[in-house]
DNA sequence: ATAATAGTGTCTCTCAGACACTATACC
DNA sequence: GGTATAGTGTCTGAGAGACACTATTAT
């Protein structure tokens, strides 16, 4: 017999079922939004630098509290108008942050969502709201797959970027959730303009999965699969033969 | 352009970033957790009895408030000896549900967490704690692969059981995400004693999937990845040719 | 013409499914 | 011997990687 029960005490047994957290102060719950982007190869999330201690100065992700009455979606959504000026986003619930001392001045649990979007909208939206102290960090993912682990946020120089509370934790989880979900499902498309060459699309899933993709296999992969459908359009002013530009397929077609 | 930005007036934004939900009254929060087993080709799930209002007997999962210093990790401990009587469990987060109107009373956002454990420990808990009205419902999946959406349980005579609050959503959620980690993860293990036939194991995927598997490749596929070590020993009283007998490889070894 | 990438065709390797066959227990 | 499952060997088909080759545009 391993151990995996034991017998309690009826005294343990009475404290531990009589313990009945509701009648004590609540935690708060926030919502923290890991907003990702593909440019040149690399992913990027939108971080803002904190005014206020804790992690004053630090970079922090985008979020907020809960309303009340607030469902969880709805309070992602807010963040991302508010604090980035984004509506209409592909948005995901990522993962629940409750360790007892990751924000010092009191208990709060945060529920992370992730957010893809193309890079001219994210791009845009930093530059609307310089003043509000928002930038784009380049994310450095030290390990391969899906190992896990944190993920730190470099700039444009490749400096690294103080990120507050466990946010490197935070955007650890999302890496490895794209990876994960990068193969089967349609996230890819999440990032990229209505058209798109194969090309892009295969830059972006290398840039998330962090390693080079056969180019000949991945052709056939998505073409094979229906993903997506030809528009029978060419980019132009490419320094080379112009590639087919592609679009979604209907999702219903599938 | 798509709608994906839009303009909003100073008023919207000062109103909107302006809510600070941590000065208003904090939404609860609670644990839920979806206690899996595989027993006869069937997933089989712990529910107990509610007693009060709101959804009063109904069978719920089993649950409790986060403590306001208590890791949400430590609360699924918690329920899981208080209510069930199992410690050192495999238990790993789910998803969050935080509907605005999931618990009738008050606001209650809900962690969920998926715990697996081998039939017999899980008979036991159920035996020795009879008389607090727990018992087990067998899951009734009515989707294919990983399409997603809510489960019920039945009895074992296959009578519906009410479930309580959003539990078949949970429920649901539980199921699309160990069908989805079976492939890449050591979740059948979990639910098998520490020695195993190969068909064993296979009766164990099969159940989560919900569908047969090829009985060649399945052998092939798991003594290849050298996951499972002969012990040399063999099961015995079968009523046919005894199979070798299996343990899992020591995760180092990988 | 050269550079650079698009796009096609083909070969091979791996792996899962299918199936045939032998092995070994209990009845 | 009959039955049921364990376990092995082989064929086939799907899909990914590798690679050769042609196509098309900008310079």
């Amino acid at each position: 017999m391993n151990e995996k029960t034991r017998d309690w005490t009826d005294d343990e047994l009475a404290f531990l079922a009589g313990y009945d957290a509701s009648r004590y102060p609540r935690p708060s719950v926030a919502v923290d939004v890991v907003l990702l982007s593909v440019r040149d190869g690399d992913l990027w999330t939108l971080l803002g630098r904190r005014h206020e201690q804790p992690g004053k100065g630090r970079w922090a992700l985008p979020g907020g509290f809960v309303g009340f009455d607030e469902p969880l979606d709805a309070t992602a959504s807010r963040v991302l108008v508010t604090k980035v000026g984004l509506s209409d986003v592909f948005t995901e619930q990522l993962y629940t942050f409750g360790s007892a001392g990751r924000d010092p001045r009191t208990r709060v649990i945060s529920v992370a969502y992730y957010a893809l979007v193309e890079p001219a909208l994210l791009e845009r939206a930093v530059e609307v709201r310089h003043e509000a102290d928002l930038r784009l960090g380049r994310l450095a993912v030290p390990w391969p797959g899906e190992t896990g682990g944190p993920v730190g946020a470099v700039d444009e120089r490749g400096a690294p970027l103080q990120l507050a509370f466990d946010h490197a934790e935070i955007l650890g989880v999302a890496v490895k959730r794209i990876r994960g979900k990068l193969d089967y499902a349609t996230i890819g498309f999440e990032l990229l303009p209505t058209a798109f060459s194969l090309r892009d699309l295969r830059l972006v899933h290398e840039a998330i999965l962090g390693r080079a993709l056969n180019k000949d296999s991945f052709r056939r992969r998505i073409l094979d699969r229906g993903l997506v459908v030809a528009t029978g359009e060419r980019a132009t002013d490419v320094g080379h033969r112009p590639p087919e530009l592609y679009r979604f397929a209907d999702r219903s077609a599938t």
